[in-house]
DNA sequence: CTGGGCTGAT
DNA sequence: ATCAGCC
């Protein structure tokens, strides 16, 4: 009898994936642009982190061995990214231009270069105000207060690439809502990224689906700098997980997100019926042993128990096999996560070729604890003038780089933690095992890190010696013969402050708000007869930088031209009942809305 | 001679 | 305290 518990597809939901295109290196290209038309690399250490597609071009990829990219591409140009505080803060801003478009809060960040949003809601209250009778020219709602502030699009077709490749939508008439809400998915998705790239300058890479799962892998399609939405099957209203279905059955099994190397041997290894190759080169994909998604669940024994059987052991995730299963099946409901105000951990770490005297750690630690209370400084003080709306008598000058003053604590961590990777003895042959065992020790933070009259440099010593040479040598009691690859110091166990939670609500929600003013302000069609026309403006939204990488988009700037450019106040305007306004008569159903909202 | 982080589970 | 997973 089989039991297993078949979860009903959740298919209301319109997901969008961000993936900014060779980021670390985009950072570099953004202060100085000169480097977009070279071939250029990020190093940390003796690997190239990331390259741009010019140095791809020539042969370049991720992770790559210093020596191995300058034998392939000698012209390559090279810069040090081992300080990632550039790439956090570029991160950041990228992550809160992108937070500042959503109406829900649900915008999560994963790495430095991935961002997941949901935009259910936006496209819930979009396919309200939509005419069904005219959705070539439809308009797309942005702000949920602002009608005016938007898009014009054509809802007749989505834009951008479509998985499957030929999928041929259905006419106006026969569309089913499925269809439609990722069409709308589409051309949001569109918006932001072009608005990303004109005012932040980067581009990204994106997917459009129901859920993260299959957004983020629907997007790798189509790279770089463009746009993948998996559509749903027509016709079938009970069951519109076959195109996912067939997309995800060709993916590599290590590919799927949530099933890594440990999991992914596993599968195979049941599979071949022996232990599977050891795929050494883990940055090229490439197996020998090809076990795709499609072969794991079409074989016949493979059901939520047994995957729990075969997957289970010793520490591993409950449900293990029933979260599989689910992946295999395109099915995710983990939520896209509300935007956290802190972090849960911080931490600072450094490789060595070598690292064997206590002379040598103390300096080290030395380091790694300024980096540590900087990054408490940057990331865990947050301005007193958000509790207590100031009278504006406050001192003008606030544009010293680390300032501390008027600033709190928003999270208080109890804990630091301590990590080393011991590099491993010499085997009798001379050749050395590779470990990346890591070893690691907590204890309480003690006050004083808060104390913030204290300069880095004093807390830094004072944190060492009172208490990181006491944890290395719980770590290390030898007095020597130990070397070690890595040094990690971290703050963790985060006590948020009163009246701070973890996830956004209260203050942070009207601070989002007000960046979401910040944001659309550039977009907003203020007033007709202003000298800049609305429709410069709207057409500015983000469809200027057209490249010819979508087709598409271009008619969207020609609507608002048709619409508005021909008459200061055209015939099409219609004046609202309640305040006067006088807006395009598509925006009006949204604007009634607008004043019908609480 | 494989970076410097992050999260979450046990 | 450690592991597994993500970039």
């Amino acid at each position: 009898m089989d039991t297993r518990k078949i979860p009903s597809r959740k298919e209301g939901r319109v997901i969008i994936h961000f993936d900014y295109d060779c980021f670390y290196a985009a950072v570099f290209e953004a202060k100085n642009p000169s480097l977009k038309a070279l071939p250029f690399a990020v190093q940390q250490k003796q690997i190239i982190v990331t390259c741009n597609y010019e140095a791809r071009r020539r042969g370049l990829h991720k992770l790559q061995l210093i020596r191995d990219a300058k034998r392939i591409c000698p012209e390559v140009i090279i810069e040090l990214g081992e300080d990632i505080s550039r790439f956090r803060d570029a991160s950041k801003e990228l992550y809160k231009f992108i937070e500042a478009y959503t109406w829900n809060g649900k915008v999560e960040r994963l790495g430095f270069d991935e961002v997941w949003l949901d935009v259910t809601d936006m496209v819930d209250y979009n396919m309200e105000i939509l005419n069904k009778n005219d959705l070539e020219h439809s308009f797309f709602q942005v702000s949920r207060d602002d009608p005016t502030v938007g898009f014009d699009f054509d809802a007749t077709a989505v834009t951008g690439h479509t998985y499957p490749k030929d999928y041929s939508f259905p006419s106006a008439e026969a569309v089913d809502e499925a269809t439609l809400r990722l069409r709308l998915g589409s051309h949001l998705a569109i918006f932001v990224r072009h608005a990303l790239e004109q005012h932040k300058g980067y581009t990204a890479t994106v997917g459009i689906a129901t859920n993260k799962l299959l957004s983020k892998l629907v997007g790798n399609l189509h790279k770089p700098k463009d746009q993948t939405t998996l559509m749903p099957n027509p016709n079938t209203s009970g069951d519109h997980g076959s195109h996912a279905m067939a997309f995800l059955a060709d993916h590599e099994i290590g590919k799927v997100p949530g099933i890594g190397f440990k999991l992914a041997q596993k599968l195979r290894e049941h599979l071949l019926h022996r232990p599977a190759d050891f795929d050494q080169g883990l940055v090229y994909g490439g197996t020998k042993e090809r076990v795709t998604v499609g072969m794991v669940r079409e074989c016949p024994d493979v059901n939520s128990e047994m995957l729990e059987k075969l997957l289970a052991g010793p520490g591993s995730q409950h449900g293990i096999g029933y979260k599989v299963w689910c992946l295999l099946h395109a099915i995710d409901d983990s939520e896209v996560s509300q935007m956290r105000t802190v972090p849960r951990q911080i931490s600072i770490e450094d490789s060595y070729i070598r690292l064997d005297t206590l002379p040598e750690v103390l300096r080290e630690l030395n380091i790694l604890a300024k980096s540590l209370i900087t990054r408490m400084r940057i990331d865990l003080l947050g301005s007193d003038e958000q509790f207590e709306p100031v009278p504006s008598e406050d001192d003008p000058d606030e544009t010293r780089a680390p300032s501390t003053d008027g600033k709190k604590w928003l999270a208080h961590p109890k804990t630091i933690r301590l990590t080393t990777r011991p590099r491993q003895a010499m085997l009798p042959d001379g050749t050395r095992p590779r470990s990346f065992k890591r070893i690691s020790h907590s204890a309480p933070l003690p006050n004083f890190i808060f104390a913030l009259g204290e300069s880095i440099e004093s807390l830094a010593d004072k944190l060492v010696k009172e208490c990181l040479v006491g944890m290395f040598r719980k770590l290390h009691p030898e007095k020597a013969g130990w070397n070690l690859s890595l040094v990690n110091l971290a703050v963790t166990n985060m006590a948020e402050t009163a009246g701070n939670s973890k996830t956004a609500n209260g203050r942070d929600i009207s601070n989002m708000f007000r960046r979401q003013e910040d944001v659309l302000k550039d977009f907003r069609v203020t007033d007709h007869d202003d000298s800049s026309t609305p429709s410069e403006v709207v057409a500015d939204v983000g469809l200027k930088q057209e490249h010819g990488d979508e087709q598409q988009a271009p008619m969207v700037v020609d609507a608002v031209h048709d619409e508005w450019d021909d008459g200061s106040e055209g015939e099409d305007d219609a004046r609202c009942e309640v305040c006067g306004m006088s807006l395009p008569s598509f925006a009006m159903v949204a604007h009634r809305r607008f004043h019908s909202l609480p």
